[in-house]
RNA sequence: GGCCCGGUAGUUCAGUUGGUUAGAACGCUAGCCUGUCACGCUAGAGGUCGUCGGUUCGAGCCCGAUCCGGGUCGCCA
């Protein structure tokens, strides 16, 4: 193996000039064609592939040497840029190779188990073992450079705006509310604990009353939850708070923000301002509070129609104090047999539906799950109320309203999936405004905060506080792309008695409001500028950005479902003597 | 915690109704090859069929458990 000495890079790979000069570059080996008198190596590092050939120009001893070359070998070259005898029109770098002159071996690499230029299409679990190879990949790799120019637009955006970025702890007091919080045991105060923060949501509140007017970070935040696709344990916000403004202010400059970033990134000019629309519009149409409105398949509710039927499910459905409501599945390019009926019904009950109804008009004459039930007229009486056409089948489901919305906005989902009828290069965003202020808690039957509880109510909605929570609206709001939720904001209660009626209608005592919450309550006592601010999820933006479908792909070290990486394999017990440290007795298993 | 999908050479996959020696492509090793860029040709090595148990004369295939990975519901103030 060589040293550097004393040469160096010059270029890289991927931006070698394109005519005649000498240069020297360094990268790894992505791939090799030995010809036996000739050898091409195609050279590769973070921005692109250039290549390397050996030929009757190339002395016996480097010729040689090229020859043991490998795959993944750590190489630096040094050559003179030529003409290319064919041309390869698929790389930027296709029109000139580099006659290699001296070439150093700076690392060799053994077989790697999987090929690098392909990990497209290996297994994840192999690929995150060995991520550092797999970030290799040039789609991987493209990735984090996308992300590093999303940060960067940001950051430039944010600071020309005014905004101060300031780092907040990360070692913070626990707030159990909401997520689990992952805990950092304390060494000197034993049996306590810091936590992860969840978000700096209370200290950038605080640095609203210390008068930084404007501040931002991109600020690591972390939920001991279960993962998802779209949800990291341990992920970036891009968050931020500002004073003396409205809400309506907080979304003018978030807006200002997407136009500035797809336009750098995507080329993309965004029209603003964003649609907007209610949380209860968006349930009712689209049965969630993110919906993807790149295309159609509405909701309809036709409790007034079918609820009235003699069909049992929907009659109990009703009596209950629930909805019937159904979407129609279009025909599009094909036809809807029987059997993929079935899995989207399968598929339905695995997220809480009970069933679903169907009427199948793929026939010349509509064929209805529950045609028995029926009086004469009642089957024209619900396709004409859902507009169906022949080709399409009309899904209902009948239950609860949150169960129908949830099931419904599934069954949608994957309907548009199946049809292809989502456009890939769209970007629809659009504004979740007029939140809920509190939630049912279906287990404990209580109302809890549904955004945190520092969020200013809508102000005419405070007269309902203690006798009407489910009336309550906040002035929360959520930003959402092609059915990601991407950030969420409000503006905060500064009220210091109005905060506490707010801890109390969640059901927290006096010593519970002092004993977690004072310190806060206690700062809007001297002066607190009316302020607001949001948490735009860094890691989704990227992901969409880039054209991903997981989390994973843009971050460069990821964690799996049961929140393990593994790569390094954490997490992973430690020595008792840590333990000890930190007050925490083995746990022997039983 | 629930539901669904997956696990067969290094990799991606095939493997019929349970039946002889588990195949292919890529990768790897060796040899040949002067313009390749999915280089080509020849030969070779490479398998505890995730693991454990069961049914059977016989299991990659059937059954049970379990581990690992993925998706999702719950959960995510």
């Amino acid at each position: 193996m060589d040293t550097m000495g004393n040469s160096r890079r010059t270029h890289y790979c991927g931006e070698v000039p394109l005519k005649p000069c000498e240069v020297t570059v360094c990268g790894f080996v992505q791939k090799i064609r030995n010809l036996g008198n000739l050898i091409f190596i195609d050279l590769r590092d973070r921005t692109g592939i250039v290549q390397l050939a050996f030929g009757d120009y190339t002395d016996r001893e480097l010729f040689e040497k090229a020859a043991t070359v490998r795959n993944e070998y750590v190489l630096m070259a040094t050559g003179d840029i030529s003409p290319r005898e064919s041309v390869n029109k698929d790389i930027p770098t296709g029109t000139v190779e580099i006659k290699v002159r001296e070439l150093k071996i700076l690392s060799k690499a053994q077989t790697t188990p999987f090929e690098v230029s392909n990990s497209d299409k290996v297994n994840d679990e192999l690929k995150l073992r060995y991520r550092y190879l797999d970030l290799r990949n040039q789609r991987l790799t493209q990735n984090i450079l996308t992300r590093h120019k999303i940060a960067k637009v940001t950051r430039d955006y944010f600071y020309e705006n005014g905004f101060i970025e300031i780092e907040t702890p990360m070692m913070m007091k626990s707030t159990p509310e909401g997520a689990r919080d992952y805990l950092v045991p304390s060494r000197i105060h034993e049996g306590k604990f810091y936590a992860l923060p969840q978000s700096p949501q209370i200290y950038k509140q605080l640095l609203m009353v210390a008068g930084f007017d404007r501040y931002i970070q991109l600020a690591r935040c972390f939920r001991d939850e279960d993962l998802r696709a779209d949800r990291q344990p341990e992920f970036t916000q891009i968050d931020l708070e500002m004073s003396f403004v409205s809400e309506e202010d907080i979304r003018q400059v978030a807006e200002g923000w997407v136009r500035r970033l797809f336009k750098e990134i995507k080329g993309i000019d965004i029209a603003t301002p964003l649609p907007r629309l209610t949380f209860a519009d968006a349930m009712n149409r689209y049965g969630t509070d993110k919906p993807d409105t790149r295309y159609g398949m509405e909701i309809i509710d036709i409790s007034e129609i079918a609820g009235k039927t003699e069909f049992p499910v929907f009659k109990s459905a009703m009596e209950d104090g629930g909805t019937v409501r159904s979407i129609v599945a279009e025909a599009g390019a094909g036809t809807y047999s029987r059997k993929e009926i079935d899995k989207i019904i399968e598929h339905a009950k695995g997220i809480g539906a009970k069933g679903l109804s169907y009427i199948r008009w793929v026939e010349d004459q509509p064929s209805c799950s529950f045609a028995k039930f029926l009086k004469e007229g009642e089957l024209e009486d619900i396709i004409n109320a859902v507009g169906a056409k022949k080709g399409d089948v009309v899904f209902i489901a009948a239950d609860k309203k949150k169960t129908v919305c949830t099931v419904l906005g599934a069954v949608r989902q994957i309907v548009a999936r199946r049809l292809e009828m989502i456009p890939e290069d769209k970007f629809n965003l659009l504004w979740i405004v007029e939140m809920p202020f509190f939630e049912m808690n279906e287990e404990t039957g209580e109302w809890e905060a549904a955004h945190h509880p520092f969020t200013m109510p809508l102000e005419e909605c405070l007269p309902y506080l203690d006798s009407d929570p489910e009336k309550v609206r906040a002035t929360a709001f959520d930003l959402v792309l092609n059915g990601t939720e991407l950030c969420s904001g409000s503006m905060r209660i500064t009220d210091p008695e109005l905060q506490n009626r707010m801890f109390e209608a969640l059901g927290l005592s006096d010593e519970e409001i002092e004993a977690k919450f004072g310190f806060l309550v206690e700062a809007y006592k001297y002066g607190a500028p009316p302020h607001g601010g949001m948490g735009l999820g860094l890691d989704r933006i990227s992901m969409i950005l880039c054209g991903a479908d997981n989390l994973r792909d843009v971050i460069a070290f990821p964690k799996v479902q049961n929140a393990s990486e593994l790569m390094s394999g954490c997490p992973s017990p430690v020595d008792e003597k840590q333990l000890r440290e930190l007050h925490i007795e083995t746990v022997v298993d039983e």
